[in-house]
RNA sequence: GCCCCCGUAGCUCAGGGGAUAGAGCACCGCCCUCCGGAGGCGGUGGCGCAGGUUCGAAUCCUGCCGGGGGCACCA
């Protein structure tokens, strides 16, 4: 039984109770269905007696006590037990709870699969880092948490797009156009313009492309370094990112949104919706009306689009290729845009309460010998994806980047996520499931298959430990997609190890008999057992795109 | 000055109003006669401060204190 069936009983049961006037109420709409942390109090837990008791003008306690009589007499359920101020303990059956590993053995990669937001259509938004150099570590850290929030929101049913903004106009290309032409020329890096190793192999390989590019006027090589140059670093960001095991399935190009003429149609239908007013010669849009703190300029006084102008069109684009929510993840820096971005939706007629949300992450520094990690081989002063994972590897990097709670700052011991031992979280669970599939290798050679399955067999505690942290996973991947936090399927995939760890070292439970023993319908059904623990571990592993080795 | 994030065990962090606040590391003491000890068991040890809401607050609200990051006609 799952705590799903397990919900729907406890509100069967109330309905009972509501019928044969037990006590007074309406009827909830769902049944809060927990497992307590004390394994004393049985399987699962629920509080729907206290949140009934007011309204019933009862005593939680005796509103429990007509809730459990029916409860006990439900399928599948041992024991009801009233404890505390009023909370239903419940045991389940052996072979009900028991049942739950066939569950998921048969679900296999679809376990923890729902349908939560199903409907959803989500435009997703992350890393978005500047064609002027590598990765930076901050986008990583998005590059990580955005791919897993994707497969999360997917695996909760909706609809995901991934995308990659990419700014390909604006001042910063023609720094790094200008940065590319002087170097080439054997010139001093201007002191706006970018430094570090990078930039030599991105000039080596224009020059060896358009061999007569030197013999241009400076003009001309300015044009040709940036359209040669931004190819090439977008190039390298895009298969960084792919051996990342991050791939977007819209790469989007700003210079696009000008030249299709995106921005003056956004404005203009800003200025429809009345939102749109000229002073000091500039065009401003009135986002103090929508909670911002200071109104925006979208065209200058010299007649150029600012960037916020380029913002405004590219949500108005996605919102028009019929996105009913645009999701856009950015760094702790940005945490001022969030105001002037949904005082831009408001201004365009939409909530941005349903059609926007922005995301934020704190800061991540590397950290070696308890310091600071600043200088990159390749990019000089800014730490960037390859120096990460040529430290610790694309497992342990994914692994501790979406560790985190985003709105934590985090310091990523590069010596501690390197190290193959068990302090290194990411080995702990990896090696949880290695261990499974051991297990299953070891059970075929005894001729353990998975064929007959009797559930009651797993009546051990550990067994009942083992099955309820099993059933919680589609619970935990829903909440995690609803909340934006992948880091909750890491600590659930921590626990889980561990109690796979300690089912594993119960001598009762074991899958393999021991010397002589024959092999017994109870070592059958703990390979069963043993076998959803690997489907959940490999699914969860999954969704934060990390591998789960056969091997370790 | 204003805005955002964070203050939970010695350290790094979990903890969507619920029972005795959890995990890893570190430290101390155990478990190798059998599924890989990359594991398990036990012990030491904690919610920044003050109010409020609630039957119940680490969690929600307010104010302080401490740390981090932001506040362009830059992108």
């Amino acid at each position: 039984m799952t705590p799903a069936e397990l919900s729907a009983a406890v509100l069967s049961a109330v309905t009972a109770c509501l019928q044969a006037g037990d006590f007074e109420g309406t009827e909830p709409a769902a049944a809060v269905i927990d497992r307590p942390k004390n394994p004393d109090h049985g399987d699962y837990t629920t509080n729907i007696a206290l949140r009934l008791a007011k309204a019933a003008g009862r005593p939680a306690r005796e509103v429990a006590d007509a809730i459990a009589v029916r409860l006990a007499a439900s399928d599948g359920i041992a024991k009801v037990d009233v404890a505390g101020p009023g909370f239903l303990n419940i045991t389940l059956a052996a072979d009900a709870l028991g049942a739950a590993a066939r569950t998921v053995v048969e679900a296999g990669a679809a376990f923890g699969r729902g349908s939560a937001l199903t409907g959803q259509h989500l435009n997703l938004e992350f890393v978005s880092a500047n064609p002027t150099g590598p990765v930076h570590l901050g986008a990583v850290r998005w590059a990580a948490v955005g791919d897993a929030l994707a497969r999360l929101l997917q695996a909760s049913g909706a609809q995901v797009t991934r995308e990659y903004y990419f700014n390909d106009a604006g001042s910063q290309i023609e720094r790094f156009a200008r940065t590319l032409r002087e170097a080439a020329n054997g010139r001093p890096v201007p002191e706006d313009g970018y430094a570090g190793s990078y930039i030599d192999e991105i000039v080596a390989a224009v020059v060896a492309e358009h061999p007569d590019v030197l013999a241009r006027t400076d003009d001309e090589q300015t044009e040709q370094f940036r359209v040669a140059g931004v190819e090439l670093m977008f190039a390298e960001i895009r298969s960084s990112l792919s051996g990342f095991g991050v791939d977007f399935d819209v790469y989007f190009n700003e210079r696009d949104l000008h030249a299709s003429g995106g921005l003056a149609a956004a404005l203009t239908r800003l200025r429809e919706q009345g939102n749109v007013y000229e002073s000091d010669g500039a065009t401003w849009l009135r986002t103090t009306d929508y909670g911002d703190d200071r109104d925006r300029v979208v065209v200058r006084g010299n007649g150029e689009w600012t960037y916020f102008a380029a913002d405004c069109a590219y949500y108005l684009n996605k919102r028009t290729r019929g996105f009913d929510r645009v999701v856009i993840m950015l760094g702790a820096d940005h945490h001022g845009y969030i105001n002037r971005l949904r005082a831009m939706a408001t201004c365009f007629g939409d909530d941005p309460d349903q059609t926007l949300e922005i995301l934020i992450g704190q800061l991540v520094n590397l950290v070696r010998d308890g310091e600071p990690v600043r200088m990159s081989k390749r990019a000089g002063n800014v730490v960037v994806l390859s120096d990460l994972v040529d430290a610790i590897g694309a497992d342990a990097a994914r692994y501790a980047l979406v560790r985190y709670s985003s709105d934590q700052s985090i310091d990523i011991d590069l010596d501690l996520w390197s190290r193959k031992t068990n302090d290194n979280p990411v080995y702990y669970v990896q090696y949880a499931h290695a261990r499974t599939r051991n297990v299953r290798r070891n059970a075929h050679g005894f001729g353990i298959e998975l064929d007959d399955f009797h559930p009651e067999r797993l009546d051990n505690p550990a067994d009942a430990a083992l099955l309820t942290a099993l059933g919680e996973f589609p619970r935990t991947v829903e909440s995690a997609a609803e909340l934006r936090a992948p880091h909750r399927v890491v600590h659930y995939l921590e626990s889980l190890a561990a109690t796979y760890h300690r089912w594993y070292d119960t001598k009762e439970c074991r899958v393999v008999p021991q010397g002589d023993d024959p092999v017994t319908d109870a070592n059958r059904a703990r390979a069963w057992l043993n076998e959803a623990t690997h489907v959940v571990l490999a699914n969860g592993l999954a969704l934060l795109g990390v591998s789960a080795p056969e091997r370790m």
